[in-house]
DNA sequence: GCCAACGTTGGC
DNA sequence: GCCAACGTTGGC
């Protein structure tokens, strides 16, 4: 199975990159998805050693932040039948789960936050999920050339 | 705060 | 199984 490359995006209000970098061993347990086609991701797709990009919504810009790397593959979200959880789903079944989630562990913070307009006229990112207008994904694969294209901006000091 | 896009729910 | 109503996401 080679590496896949992923996008996932997190209201920083909820859960942010500093989060996940204060997290021990820099390490999250990504619960709370609550969509079916990013579920079947996170259940059938996404294998340790896949490569993330971590992605801000909700901001001014919305922007990508860093990598991050899926250090456990897809496992039920026990939050799901946790009253407690603002995750809880009561019409779930623990023996029969629906829900799944992945961990992930943060790799590398980027020198720079890549902006959302700055990817929509970067070449190369044409074709990308996040770019869909209405796109709502928040578990979505993103291409090799793609992640080593955001990669490459967020490691440049400055937009030049 | 607005609203477009999309997903889910529930009556029929 | 259709589809209108409703709720959520998320950019702007």
């Amino acid at each position: 199975m080679p590496t896949r490359y992923w996008l996932f995006k997190s209201d920083p209000e909820v859960f942010s990159w500093p989060d996940l970098l204060a997290s021990p061993d820099q390490t999250t347990c990504w619960d709370g998805v609550r969509n079916y086609q990013a579920r079947n991701f996170l259940r059938d797709d996404i294998q340790e050693g896949d490569f993330v990009l971590f992605y801000h919504s909700q901001e001014k810009p919305p922007a990508v932040m860093g990598t991050a790397r899926v250090t456990r593959s897809g496992y039920p979200d026990f939050t799901a039948w946790d009253p407690e959880s603002g995750h809880f789903d009561p019409k779930t079944d623990p023996d029969n789960p629906t829900w799944f989630m992945v961990d992930i562990q943060g790799v590398q913070e980027f020198a720079r936050a890549v902006p959302l307009p700055e990817l929509r006229s970067t070449p190369g990112l044409e074709n990308m999920e996040l770019l869909r207008k209405g796109s709502r994904l928040s578990v979505q694969p993103v291409s090799q050339a793609e992640f080593e294209i955001v990669t490459g901006l967020g490691l440049q000091d400055r937009k030049p």
